[in-house]
DNA sequence: GAAAACATGTAAGCTGTTACATGATTCG
DNA sequence: CGAATCATGTAACAGCTTACATGTTTTC
């Protein structure tokens, strides 16, 4: 509560400023869930200078308008300190666009799937904004957390566009109602699809890559999995050699190194099901040294690697 | 916009039903994300009415107070039609916590992580509210629909807590920088004992805590909990109030949600006995909605939780 | 016999939004 | 020369929330 006066101190606390920097911030930040308008920043303003959380310095520039340059004070820092420490919110969703999925009785399959393109561009469109990620420096630390702090956001979107894709090959199973008009099957050109399934066993998920399917050669293949397990909310992979490309065998290519890189960066722990035969040299030296981590590993058979992978999960806290 | 009214004459198109109904449908759903409260549904049900999109019909119960029934007209369903088809919203998400995530530096790496256990209790507090899942199955796809509605709802909060779990790994590769003050491992300390009797009635035996000793207050107490239970092969157990902390009690906090969440996950049944005063607000709602399930209820004193937790002991299959 | 659920409504208040008001400067 | 940006502020309104008000029936 009385958020916006904490994260305008946050803001202050990084440099002063006036109010009209602050308000620009706020609406270019992803995060900063306001609409950054003048009505709440000039009186929350107001309101930290009452507090004495903040002073304010009037800086006459001859002919333009005068500003305001506000300074966060010992007691607006002590105050930021004491706020970042009390028991955080749970998150609040508000897609209305599920509210209007809920009522589509009435609609064709075509209209539906008319609509779900519609929410995917929108969803695409809020990603693409991808509004200034900027970050105040001070520490290596916090660095690391304003990166994730804007993963978080982009992993959301991510999520949505995985599950749009879901809901529209789920509708497209049902005849249409009114039919008549024969789908003409759905993706005409390539772009193949990164085809998968979930698995459950022991009580925990993981992905299961499908044996026949797009090959993985890029660091965006690798960013699709990522998407996909954040969607299913699990973060475990099990790939069998089938999707793996010759060059992924070839350390120098740098396709492996792009690939786990990229899924190592998001906490995913890959099994892959491995021919003795493809794993050779240098890739063999690669494989040794990273069976010994907790993050990649190959196993001859996909009951070993489901073993390893579906074992030591225990998410709850190690400590 | 306006689409609180959409929502309405949504679940109207499913079933004639009065005001009264609506509002508990909109409480226990998750992704209507009004609160439902009266002000709104009432309202909305007088414009809807004045628009001609739904009729009422007064039910004169003797003696009962009176319903309305409101039922959607033909005019009604063509708007809902209409809305359905309309663009869609991009969904409005607002994480607090990032906000205060965003200005930590000024936190310990311990301050820090205890905020994000915090959180995580908070977000899976979140998950075992898990609302009412109905759906009106009039077609196939509508039901298959309705499911993937409730799988974008859990799958962000799975999403969520894989997230924190990345976090919290990213930040513990920090030094900290106030250290030197080495984290004694596990507390060697204080650690109070979770006092308790077992208390024999009616031929089953229960874990009664003591009034006087440790509050309940992390998800750790709620595992000794059950390591008592499971000692003594009982899933029975009295709480007296004494024993909850207030924060127990601000469900926002997460107390509630991370301690219950590992008692119902060892399927263990837990009475509290709890003072009129201190179940207010949304912990009230909390109560009553899980008072109607059969794993966690509070009653005003203990010779009543008692009588409940004794009695039930048959298991009844919800269906 | 008390509390909770059923049932309909009203009042007050908070938060956040859009739009208005003013005025100088810079950019195309 | 008009539009956009800089800069600070106000007014009105929409949406949603909590709390209040009232009265009956069902449940414990």
């Amino acid at each position: 509560m009385m958020s916006i006066n904490h994260a305008i101190l946050g803001m202050l606390s990084h440099q002063p400023m006036t109010g009209y920097d602050l308000k620009k911030i706020m609406q270019d930040s992803p995060f900063m869930y306001w609409s950054g308008n003048n009505n709440q920043i000039y009186k929350a303003l107001l309101e930290l200078n009452a507090e004495g959380f903040v002073t304010s310095e009037t800086q006459h520039q001859d002919g333009s308008p005068s500003k305001k340059i506000y300074t966060i004070t010992e007691d607006g820092l002590a105050e930021l300190r004491l706020w970042t420490l009390t028991a955080p919110e749970a998150p609040e969703i508000k897609k209305a666009f599920l509210v209007q999925l809920a009522w589509t009785w009435q609609l064709s399959n075509a209209e539906l799937t008319k609509l779900l393109d519609q929410y995917e561009q929108v969803v695409r469109g809020e990603l693409l904004i991808e509004r200034a990620k900027i970050s105040p420096n001070r520490t290596p630390r916090e660095e690391a957390v304003w990166t994730l702090i804007y993963e978080n956001i982009s992993d959301s979107f991510a999520q949505e566009l995985n599950w749009i894709d879901r809901v529209r090959k789920t509708i497209a199973q049902f005849e249409d109602v009114d039919s008549g008009s024969a789908r003409p099957s759905n993706n005409t050109e390539g772009e193949e699809e990164m085809s998968y399934q979930l698995v459950e066993k022991n009580g925990t998920q993981y992905v299961l890559l499908d044996t026949e399917g797009k090959l993985l050669q890029t660091e965006q293949d690798g960013l699709d999995i990522v998407s996909i397990c954040a969607s299913h909310g699990t973060n475990l992979v099990l790939i069998p050699g089938e999707r793996l490309p010759d060059d992924f065998f070839r350390l120098r290519t740098g396709v492996a190194g792009a690939i786990l890189q990229k899924l190592t960066m998001y906490n995913i722990k890959v099994a892959a099901v491995l021919d003795e035969k493809r794993a050779q040299g240098k890739f063999k030296e690669f494989l040794a040294e990273s069976n010994r981590g907790k993050m990649f590993r190959a196993y001859p058979n996909s009951t070993e690697a489901e073993k390893w992978l579906t074992k030591t999960n225990e998410r709850t806290y190690e400590r």
